[in-house]
DNA sequence: CCTTGTGAAAAATTTCACAGCG
DNA sequence: CGCTGTGAAATTTTTCACAAGG
């Protein structure tokens, strides 16, 4: 669609935050907004927000600033969170279903359309509506329901096997929750053929609790190295 | 401890995944490696692990590689996991009982100490051997108790009084799961006095999975933007 | 001969100054 | 005038080539 290149991870975080920060601005009707607050209210400079916005088009009017309505329009529009979005998880012990229970995720069309499982004590039980069906029936079940991402909640020994079903079955983007570094190649595993070369293309994105913990023991030991954001956020 | 400045957030976080990779290779009984097998198991470059530990000291040698335990004791002490870690969880809801009972934890010496919210429905209940207390009783249990995390698991709209009350209780460092950036300064809150400059020196790391979601949803759609790690792993 | 550790080069990202336009 | 949008400068981070050392 856009065929910008060469922008920044970091900025693509940042949209979400500023997307965030739109919508607590129009829940309290606020009409318009600049760079200015944007950065004070996301803890980054003005410039950044500026810049980050430019990646992906104009969006303000100079010497006004941005109409939130529209800002927020256009960053749902540009993080593809303007359609819906069909997901499976993969693993429903407590992890997993503290997800599909987490509230929010249904605000920007995120559906949950199937749950599966290894353990027999879980297949066939009921979690939000939906029945938690064997891991080996996932390939099938893409193939007659459209499934755009899987969320990765098994433990962190299934969790390469799991990816790699979700691959097999033709799933583009995982959620991976679980403490580990998900190939993309097919590792050499134990005399394993390679399967699955529908491993190029999927987007694997990582949600770990455990090494923010650590993360933030080391920050807590080293204060002086960590980013608390800018001294300065005004121009 | 180490006068060392200026080190990438980014190298922290893959300390962190280093660590994780040998302890999967101690369980394994493997007892060397190497720049190049960390790389490969963790999807980065080779020139990437042995900056990264470079920045911290010298650990292997020349010709040989790395020993297992050796390097893993080495990150444990740099991350400053080989100590104990007294944590409160503030918000006891579904979020945060699941945090509560994800295994791992403790793994690292982290110990939860206290367990905190408003809901009348849930103080006084057990939760893993601890008792839910009120969120205003935090300030007299910091007092008497060492805490040095906090992790933050209440819905959005608490999260920044809740940071603001384990940041004037005296902790260091809060792990926030809530979809919000929590404001470091007191930002003008209508009327209320400029309190708690215990602010300077507070350590925030966000885990959030909602945001997670979304950064996926945009490279799904946009698979040429995301950084699938380097083609070449060797050097 | 092998693999680490590191100064220097290259690339990516952020900061900045100001032109552009309502 | 005010605030955005952006090319250029400054800074940070990564990549690289190779010296050092077992």
């Amino acid at each position: 669609m856009s065929g910008v290149t060469g922008i920044p991870t970091a900025t693509i975080s940042r949209l979400v935050t500023y997307l965030r920060i739109l919508e607590g601005l129009e829940a309290q009707d606020v009409a318009r907004t600049s760079s200015t607050d944007l950065a004070v209210l996301a803890g980054v400079t003005a410039f950044q927000v500026r810049k980050d916005l430019a990646y992906f088009g104009r969006f303000g009017t100079r010497g006004l600033g941005y109409t939130v309505p529209i800002l927020k329009r256009e960053l749902l529009r540009v993080l593809g969170l303007n359609q819906t979005w069909n997901v499976v998880i993969v693993g429903v012990g407590r992890l997993g279903q503290a997800i599909a229970n987490y509230p929010g995720a249904r605000d920007y069309q995120f559906q949950y359309v199937g749950l599966f499982d290894v353990n027999p004590a879980l297949i066939g039980t009921g979690v939000r509506g939906l029945t938690v069906r064997h891991t080996d029936e996932l390939r099938d079940f893409v193939g007659s329901t459209r499934v755009d991402m899987g969320f990765l909640a098994v433990p962190p020994e299934r969790a390469q096997d799991a990816a790699q079903s979700l691959a097999d079955a033709g799933v583009r983007g995982i959620l991976n929750f679980a403490p580990v570094v998900i190939q993309p190649r097919t590792v050499e595993r134990s005399g394993l053929q390679e399967i699955g070369d529908e491993w190029r293309g999927v987007i694997v994105e990582n949600v770990d609790f455990l090494a923010g913990m650590k993360r933030l023991a080391f920050y807590v030991l080293n204060p002086d190295l960590s980013t608390t954001g800018p001294e300065e956020i005004e121009e």
